[in-house]
DNA sequence: TGTAAATATGCATCGAGTGCAACTAAAGTC
DNA sequence: GACTTTAGTTGCACTCGATGCATATTTACA
């Protein structure tokens, strides 16, 4: 890790970002906060957090859009033999492993998975879309369709949205959070075994 | 259909919205279309526009949300001993079924699932949002846990919504993506059927 | 120390979305 | 048919997210 001052300049003001924006995100909500607030509590101009962020959700997603390279990681590293539902299923394991690990917050993940995101006027990057990737991974990875391969990582995506959207309004703790998502990340491409 | 004057043209003016929306987003991409085309084209003032639509991408969804009273209405009509899986995959059937029928051009289809849609400062009711509609409906018909009532729902619509991105980004035919999508949406259910 | 490259910032501007108040047209009343 | 009530339309001012551009300010490197 031997990063130029540069770099290690540029980390901490996106961590700060990050941090202001968590903090501030949790007291007044998502939608109360404003990205002047969240620039202003991280020392930095409004102008500066676009720089590091393209839309003001993406600061939701800044470690959720690390934990997507796991995944692909994993779908990478395909055992010969192994089949596509399995291989996808372990890559959320990781990912989902990895979310809790690195500390974000209830209120963070919380309310990434509240919003049914979009944006605004940016011209949306496809590309650069959970789905996108894992998808896209996956082709790469096994002899698979891409309509199945988009169908799967949807489908996966929507089950732990929604088991991890309902488990943590219902206050369960994260192991139990952590199980039931992986449960039905199971439950939903276990059809797609064909 | 015995509509007040006020109520019909209250219609015209909704439909004349969307035919404008759908022609422009079509010629020019939704991006690139603003509120105020679109209000023009229809002959209404930008603010008008917004007591028909809350957001711009509504009107994208505009029949959508009526499809989802379909899928409502199929959940209540339960039969008796029927399975939770085998519930929610007819009321998808109908309401895909629903979709092409009222001829939605595939421009505006195609638009509304590349969209990974978001709201911009609305406070997003989720109440309304298609995936608590349906759960709400299946947890009220059905014995079944919010949990996985949701898990179900979301990964049901995001199998169909990966499956018609990719079928229709192929080109394929009404008829196929449509049986592709049916087919994505039970394989993402049939782990559900515990 | 001076210069090139990378960052940060201010400013002007656009587009989405909201609140409010004035206006217009339809509906119901006598 | 004129009168009032009520629903729907519009303009206006404003907030906030987001972008382009031009200008500082830093850091890197010779």
């Amino acid at each position: 890790m031997n990063m130029s001052l540069r770099e290690r300049k540029k980390q901490r003001t996106r961590q700060a970002l990050i941090d202001a924006a968590g903090r501030l995100f949790d007291e007044q909500g998502y939608e109360a906060t404003t990205v002047e607030q969240i620039a202003a509590a991280a020392d930095v101009s409004t102008r500066t957090f676009f720089t590091y962020f393209r839309h003001k959700a993406d600061v939701l997603y800044a470690n959720s859009f690390e934990r997507i390279d796991v995944g692909v990681r994993v779908i990478g590293s395909r055992q010969p033999g192994e089949r596509p539902v399995q291989l996808l299923a372990r890559a959320f394991d990781e990912m989902l492993a990895e979310s809790w690990e690195m500390g974000l917050t209830a209120g963070l993940v919380g309310e990434a998975f509240k919003l049914p995101i979009h944006s605004h006027r940016a011209s949306v990057d496809r590309s650069d879309t959970r789905l996108e990737r894992l998808a896209a991974a996956l082709v790469s990875a096994c002899d698979i369709d891409r309509l199945t391969a988009y169908s799967m990582v949807a489908a996966a995506i929507g089950a732990v949205s929604g088991a991890a959207a309902v488990a943590m309004g219902e206050g369960r703790t994260d192991e139990e959070v952590l199980a039931e998502t992986a449960r039905a990340c199971r439950r939903a491409l276990a059809g797609f075994d064909s």
